[in-house]
DNA sequence: GATCGCCTTGGACGTTTGACCAAATACTAT
DNA sequence: ATAGTATTTGGTCAAACGTCCAAGGCGATC
């Protein structure tokens, strides 16, 4: 059967989509063009309306397939492992290696935008997104976690924004933040609920 | 003196720097035109380059002065108050108000992004945000945190994230949140500082 | 009413963009 | 070899882009 032709067809197709995902992080999502995206992969700019319907389809796949990567990689470890809160610090730590500027970090937020103003690609973010928060909340709550469900989102959120507060406080780091995490994995509720009256 | 001409002259730059403003959080950062912006502001195209050195710099200056207006606003209401805990949870109850695809809330993540490309906007946002951090920093010291400068840098980035969910997980609300941020804002060391050995 | 200075216009420029396609190429099957 | 199928090329197309500028408008000043 035809097989040669067909796995240079693959090759080219596997080249582009590592190039868009590259590139969207290095340019962000709107600057990404049919030519520097050819030019990255080392074919030429026709290949990508032969491979992909549209300019936006092949960055809307390449981001989708990233983002699934991270997450399922991430979602595994923790479904692997007996206690939550430790993992969930170590993802913290795991994180400590972007600096916010690498093209890594910056794909997630610029697919997140790009989500905001495509339907299709909002739809795909949502279940991956959804699909994470299910595994976090399922390890807060095997670990008894009295909020799994607020303790998730609030991770999910805060891990995100972490990323993109780094990219302008260079300072920003794991450490100092790790302890403060701790408070939100305890498994035991608070006995202090709130400090009111707490007048100068 | 010359002043209706001048006034005229105001009132057109303004009315580009608006259209910046919204145009910056609808289309995205790198979406926004010399002309989409004159038409959005009533002038024609080429009055863009004589109020302004280059389309960069409008969009710059439009963003940093918006981001400025909201964090400046954020943190007066911090410093009148006697309970910070408090004043936080409505900081994230107020936050409720954007769904997370609004023009406001966009502006300010394609700000952070467009920073990571633009060494202006970078040191321009970073002062922003520092500044920001710092009056979050006080107010925790006032009411006794032990490590304000942590659960500062925590709850900004929390902040931010939470913005950024809200696009894709509609059911996202601070209602949720709030006990477990309550966590954060603790004036108390908490006493379980880790639940390990917690195998199932 | 002529002059001056600032604001505004409308169009021009060279580039780049996404999309498209006929022709050329590479490989398989007959 | 031949025909057939899949991939790749190289170029064209109209549209949109940022930037620039000569000319016109318009109120204040002389």
């Amino acid at each position: 059967m035809g097989e040669t032709s067909i796995e240079r067809g693959r090759s080219a197709r596997a080249r582009l989509l590592t190039a868009a995902r590259e590139l969207i992080g290095e340019l962000g999502w709107n600057a990404v063009s049919t030519r520097t995206l050819a030019e990255r992969a080392g074919v030429r700019s026709g290949l990508v309306h032969y491979h992909f319907d549209s300019l936006q389809a092949l960055l809307r796949h390449a981001a989708l397939d990233e983002v699934q990567r991270m997450l399922e990689g991430t979602s595994a470890l923790l479904a692997g492992a007996t206690s939550p809160s430790d993992d969930i610090e170590r993802m913290l730590f795991d994180l400590d290696q972007y600096n916010g500027s690498d093209p890594a970090s910056l794909l997630f937020v610029e697919t997140y935008l790009a989500a905001t103003r495509d339907h299709e690609l909002r739809q795909g973010m949502s279940a991956l997104v959804a699909d994470f928060r299910r595994s976090l909340t399922e390890a807060l709550t095997r670990s008894g976690h009295p909020r799994p469900q607020a303790a998730a989102s609030m991770i999910l959120a805060f891990f995100d924004g972490f990323v993109l507060h780094k990219g302008l406080d260079q300072g920003l780091s794991a450490e100092h933040i790790a302890p403060l995490l701790r408070r939100i994995t305890n498994t035991e509720e608070s006995r202090i609920t709130n400090t009111e009256e707490d007048g100068e």
